[in-house]
DNA sequence: GTCATATTTGCCATATTTTGCTGTAATTGA
DNA sequence: TCAATTACAGCAAAATATGGCAAATATGAC
């Protein structure tokens, strides 16, 4: 692998989430964390990223991160990501919502597997750009700053011309009474539309937001067809879901 | 085996994975590493190709970081971008299209106006999204995956929805007879798009593009109100244009 | 055809760069 | 404060770059 391969990655990492650690990038790339701390440096030399104990920050930081201290559980997300890509077939059509999980996701689509993909995410249609094989089509509308998706009348309005096959709907809170729910309640709005969008609705979410709960609703667990987790199916953290008509992966 | 072929076949692996290893051209073509290094080092000296460190890259490869680009051509475009900023009025609701000289425009916006702006480029985006007093609004559709903007008729139709202050509309060929032209159909179409959603249009053109022509025309110089270059004003090639109803910056 | 000349190519010896490793210092979080 | 992580400098091995050289090939004039 080539340095300006590796630093174009760790750029893009930066772009997308804002921050990287040394230690994920080493990990995913198979270097040396000596190796990317080097990187690390030439990059924050030519003013490319702001170097900081541990990673490296994007230059226009604004220290405002949404889900706190451990954006990456990388490990988790990954094996969620990894039985997503089970559930998608060649030339279908599905829509990704925001998140870090879908990033995930978008990372490991295979490339030679022909898609359409909607998504309101910038993130992920940055992240997708290098598919060769995938057409993306963006959701347009105002850009939330702190959750980097597009929201709002115009982007509900985009979406309510679509009908996808899948919808991988990034979860915040699921909650076995209560559903999936939201603080925000702009993107409350955005993830009704992309339920309404959808024939099928796939929920990856990390088992440390099932059972939470947040202010405001999205839907009830019945308009959720599947929900991936990287838990092992006899958890008993997913036991109150057994009962319900959804499927769990 | 010739060398023009072997150069044909290198800048194709460029072309198809953005870089290439020494080792791997000389493996599959059956020869010396040595030729090979000359080869790079003939296509990286006639601008071809970038040559790096075990290897060689597309000239275009990091496409979001002007660093990295040729110096020449980004001192240029910050003096267009630097240039340019001086038509924005606090308040205003302007149009970036895509292009690196509005890129670089992006960059530059002051962080204390406020500013709502419509773009269809994904890398403006990302770019726009550390200004925390710019609102961002994304043209929705279909993403190019070679200008990394939208387009089609999704995205034109939501430009028709709108009329802003000032459009920046990044050229790639203007010429004092023909107008804008352009090589791509499908972003002449957005560009014509972007002209009628705009009570002002500005083009930042760096002198290189002045009297060049392509195969599509996007519209005459009559429709442009602000030619920005940044050349002096008294400058030869800026003499066709004087005669013309159109601002010269 | 022959000879002289120029180009191309591979090989070699010698720099230079890159990379991982080591030991030590600095930073972080409890 | 301590313990753990991260940073940094220096070193050595591996990979790559560079310039010189000679053999092979092509070119062109006669």
């Amino acid at each position: 692998m080539l340095k300006e391969e590796r630093h174009q990655f760790i750029l893009n990492e930066v772009r997308i989430h804002n921050r990287v650690l040394l230690t994920d990038i080493a990990d995913l790339l198979k270097v040396s964390v000596d190796t990317v701390r080097r990187d690390i440096k030439e990059l924050h030399n030519t003013d490319q990223l702001k170097k900081v104990h541990g990673g490296a920050i994007s230059l226009g930081f604004n220290t405002y991160s949404p889900v706190g201290k451990k954006v990456y559980s990388l490990e988790k997300k990954s094996q969620i990501a990894e039985k997503a890509i089970t559930l998608i077939k060649e030339g279908q059509v599905i829509l990704l919502s925001g998140g870090t999980t879908n990033l995930e996701l978008a990372r490991r689509l295979p490339s030679k597997m022909k898609l359409t993909c909607f998504t309101p995410s910038l993130p992920i249609a940055v992240q997708l750009l290098t598919k060769s094989n995938v057409e993306v089509i963006f959701i347009g509308g105002r850009l939330s700053k702190d959750s980097q998706i597009t929201v709002g009348g115009s982007a509900i309005n985009m979406l309510s011309e679509i009908k996808v096959d899948i919808c991988f709907l990034g979860t915040n809170s699921i909650h076995p009474v209560q559903g999936l729910t939201e603080f925000d309640w702009e993107i409350v709005q955005m993830k009704k539309a992309m339920i309404h969008s959808s024939r099928k609705v796939v929920s990856p979410c990390i088992s440390e937001k099932i059972g939470s709960l947040q202010r405001y609703k999205i839907c009830g667990t019945e308009d959720v067809d599947v929900l991936i987790t990287e838990l092992e199916p006899w958890d008993i953290k997913l036991d109150a879901f057994k009962t319900m008509n959804l499927q769990l992966l």
